[in-house]
DNA sequence: TGTACATCAGTGAACGCGCGTTCACTGATGTAC
DNA sequence: TGTACATCAGTGAACGCGCGTTCACTGATGTAC
């Protein structure tokens, strides 16, 4: 049982990834404590028992520190919402692509609302890194191009769910039982500076459907956010709060917005 | 001219009052600089050509120092959308009460828009004391109760709007034009806790407004403050910028689904 | 109007602390012949 | 299989910096009689 190279070299490096893993989980155990601006290489490795000059093995800076948390936390978020919507799609894979709507179990109204519970729920489970990439930037920092490809992933999802409603509505079981209710919009065009914004976002995200589809999601894409945002940063202290029951009719009202078939009294 | 008592008290206290103002003023001009966690007591002071313990004279501590900072900038931002719904609502005078709509030169809808576009206007304005009240909580820092008063004065230009919309329709001038765009959801009651819910911020902000729609304003406040936040942290980039359009779009639509009266082809 | 006293703004030094980053080094792990 | 060399992880000391807050003080401004 002698070392071959690659195995040898993995040993190695198996123990780097692990050290790696180890040096952001304690980082984001120190968001949670202080938040981004009190994250600190020197607590961070004191808690790990190794002296502070040692985290620049793994981390150049403290900036591309900051910057792996942010993409892990994207990716992180990402995920749920990909989960979320396959597990609502009924297929008991992962695989959260774009059509395969063959085999969908369940509406196009159900996935959103399940995505939208989703997000919801990783952030009230992970609040400081929800602040990370959802709040306030970092003073000083600014986040490198890397980091947007794991920021649209959730974009991507929700995009994903409104495609599927729309050419055939290819994912709607529900569609017959309620009379669509809010779905006089989409002939109206959008004004001209708009309307080319919406092409782009529709080819990246959901190509086909409509400027004002696409602009309505969007319009709902914020709203579910600023409520999430407010949620965690206590701008319904002493009123909406618990949130729950709130959040969880804007969503259902939200996709009554957007045109999504089904609805009606619950 | 002896100086008579209260005069005399007056002239020490403008002083202190002046410098106060000052030490605000520059702890705002840092503020935009390297946000709320890079504010410093010390830097405030040098900046300001005094020793670094004399801004205790002032302030007993830096978090009394934000704290002040915080309320101010709700204080603004309250006055920003009191005197944009005075100034749409025909009144010259920034008197922006409860009722008076007897003189109310435009539609609710006009006011709603206005005031929509006024509390982004002095977001984009004032980009880090948004950051300050909205933006994700400072680490450490506990925001007192008195910051609620003022917090408070921006929701209620938008419930004042909202009631002035429903009783008799009194501030609707563009009400007979067009038809309602989509207002079948008052009709169906609230789910149980957000009923109440419901019933008590509109007790606080907009009373003998029916909870549905409330509600469906409480939706349509935390998308405009959802979709500011986008726009000011980044999450834009590439896509929707510049947001101008797609922020009036929204508060549009906005004003329909929340049934203010008007609307239609623009 | 003048004097004795109290209040208050601002000074300067100090306390104790933590930070990011660099650098020359030791010693272990892996590689090539 | 064994040896000589290269790579790499982690050490420890140091650099230079800024921070919030306290404290005894000086001197000016205001107050009471």
């Amino acid at each position: 049982m002698t070392a071959n190279p690659s195995a040898s070299r993995t040993a190695r490096e198996r123990a780097r990834a692990e050290l790696t893993r180890e040096i952001k989980q304690e980082a984001r155990r120190q968001l949670a404590a202080s938040g981004a601006p009190g994250l600190s290489l020197r607590a961070v490795a004191r808690e790990l028992g190794m002296v502070s000059s040692a985290i620049y093995r793994y981390f150049p800076s403290r900036d591309e520190l900051l910057t792996a948390l942010i993409i892990d936390a994207y990716d992180a978020l990402g995920e749920a919402a990909e989960a979320a919507d396959a597990e609502a799609a009924g297929s008991g894979t992962a695989d959260a692509g774009t059509a395969d709507a063959g085999t969908a179990a369940t509406s196009v109204r159900g996935r959103w609302l399940a995505v939208c519970g989703a997000i919801r729920g990783w952030a009230l489970a992970h609040p400081h890194e929800y602040a990370l990439i959802y709040g306030s930037p970092v003073p000083g920092y600014q986040a490198p191009q890397a980091t947007v490809a794991s920021a649209i992933r959730v974009v991507r999802v929700l995009g994903g769910i409104l495609a599927d409603a729309r050419p055939g509505d290819a994912g709607g079981a529900a569609h017959a039982p309620a009379p669509p209710p809010a779905e006089q919009a989409p002939p109206e065009p959008l004004p001209s500076p708009l309307a080319e914004q919406a092409a782009l976002v529709a080819e990246a995200i959901a190509p086909a459907v409509p400027g004002p589809v696409i602009t309505r999601a969007l319009i709902a894409w914020t709203q579910l956010f600023g409520m999430i945002s407010f949620e965690l940063f206590g701008q319904f202290a002493g009123s909406l709060e618990p949130a729950g029951p709130f959040a969880a009719y804007a969503a259902d009202q939200m996709a009554d917005f957007i045109g999504l078939p089904g609805g009606g009294p619950a």
